[in-house]
DNA sequence: TTGGTTGCAAACAATTTGCATCTAA
DNA sequence: TTAGATGCAAATTGTTTGCAACCAA
């Protein structure tokens, strides 16, 4: 029975749980093994709440199972993207960004500000739709795609033009 | 006076022509020198007609003149970059694409066939609006944008569900 | 028991950089 | 003349891989 003395935060902390047990269940599946370290991996993961990069990863698990190394992590991210907990993305930087996802909300563009290197995950309901009327221009079948937008505060005062 | 002479080929050739002066008078403006080597490079990138990668780049500037190094396509690709006379494509291969920017047709969007790898530029107008409107959802100006579409040939017959 | 997993360190691959030597202006 | 440009080779950096020791099932 869930304990029903937690409040706000119960709802995520059991998303979470179910996420987890939703990748042990993928790993059963695939004839994969449930080990510590791929379970480090997950929960630092979903401890993070924005966008990390497999560095990051690495601290975070080892922060939880000393053991996890980086090749671990490595070889551990494309499962989790497989799985579809976790997904990857790719802003031209020189490393991947990656996302627990939680919900099922799928976002399709990404808003990078260039100033502060945040990314903003934004849903873009019809980019799809507009994805598929591009790629049969030239006779083909869209199985996804990806809008990036490179952004920056706005300016109100002059800055330039000398 | 332009020859008459010539058909087809004439026009492009001329643009060519063109933006070959426009390189060499941007290098000037920016106090840059006009070498052999950058020369080399130009022409090489203006000689193919689509994507290229640096490698390939390379190899044609060599073909035309032996002296170019690697070091020099890497650091020529910026200023042809800069000078907006050649666009760089990330298509988050581990590589990036080239293409000579002729006309002045500005492409936003680009189709990968995730089959042959071959990349198709497509015209995509009102994407500009609407990156802009994307970013404006957390308050940030959009610079610029980039769609990519991963795709497929269409499949006809069942190839899977096994 | 045993085949999937792991950490470690070496390997990779695209790109960048330090430096002594050239060369365009 | 001289500051910018070049080739070479070494360095960088994120990621991958070979391998012997481990361990989940």
């Amino acid at each position: 029975m869930p304990n029903r003395h937690q409040q706000a935060s119960a709802a995520p902390e059991q998303a979470v749980e179910e996420a987890r047990e939703t990748f042990k269940s993928f790993l059963a599946e695939k004839g994969l093994r449930v080990t510590a370290q791929r379970l480090a991996i997950f929960d630092a993961a979903f401890a993070h709440g924005d966008h990390f990069t497999a560095e990051e990863l690495l601290e975070q698990a080892r922060a939880i199972d000393r053991s996890v190394s980086r090749a671990t992590i490595y070889r551990t991210l494309p499962i989790l993207t497989e799985s579809q907990l976790v997904r990857e993305i790719d802003v031209g930087r020189d490393y991947k960004f990656y996302l627990a996802t939680r919900g099922k909300r799928i976002e399709q563009a990404q808003v990078v500000d260039v100033e502060s290197d945040k990314i903003y995950e934004i849903d873009a309901p019809f980019l799809e739709w507009y994805a598929r009327s591009i790629a049969e221009k030239v006779g083909l079948e869209a199985i996804s795609q990806r809008l990036q937008v490179q952004a920056r505060p706005i300016r109100t005062e002059k800055t330039e033009e000398s």
